[in-house]
DNA sequence: TGCTTACGTAAGTGTCAACTAACGAAATAG
DNA sequence: CTATTTCGTTAGTTGACACTTACGTAAGCA
């Protein structure tokens, strides 16, 4: 959920994601909305999209075609969802933060 | 906007989030949940959270208390909230996607 | 005036992330 | 088979970030 939270966190990577929100597009596609970087750095965010499982990659001949994922941005939302709502109620008990970092230790 | 997505991806940060939810905390009581940071860390994660609007500061003596201020938090999950359900709208129209780039660089 | 409490801040370190330039791979066209 | 298109990947650089140690500061107290 961390790195998902930090993907998501990039500018670039946003407008990525509302790139291939509505349709497939192609890398080379995507690229050309961010003409002040290589394909290289889009390509490298694409992987970073992929591997939180933000997108879903289609390959057709040389090209690989790109769109949203719903399901993962929907998990992500649920999660803030209960941070915000729940912050609250939740840690009124200051022992479920306790716990929190020690897990997380 | 992108600050303020850093500083929440950061889970230390959103473990101090939900401490100072419901009450006011000093730093030390704070930093008492994070037995494995040293004082120092969580006054800057605090420096980090205080700047980006997400606690007040309040002073009392020599003592420093913490609250959320839920303007700011609401103000995010608002932006997040437009991110996800707009986005199919909004960027069908890729013309709009362009200008957000042209103006980022 | 000193001493202590409760903090922030500065300096320095290791790690990670975003980027460019150069190369590699895989499918297709000729 | 060779060349081209469409991509990913690797190497290396730069800057940001989380952290610790050490020091500074402001309020309260003896």
């Amino acid at each position: 959920m961390d790195t998902l939270l930090k993907a998501i966190a990039e500018p670039k990577r946003r407008d990525i994601i509302r790139l291939v929100w509505a349709r497939e597009l192609a890398a080379a596609e995507i690229a050309e909305y961010f003409p002040d970087v290589t394909r290289s750095a889009i390509s490298q965010h694409l992987t970073v999209l992929r591997k939180n499982g933000v997108i879903h990659e289609r390959r057709e001949g040389t090209r690989r075609l790109y769109s949203v994922n719903r399901g993962e941005i929907i998990k992500l939302r649920a999660f803030l969802d209960s941070f915000w709502s729940d912050s609250l109620e939740r840690l009124r008990d200051i022992a479920e933060v306790s716990e929190l970092q020690k897990r997380a230790s």
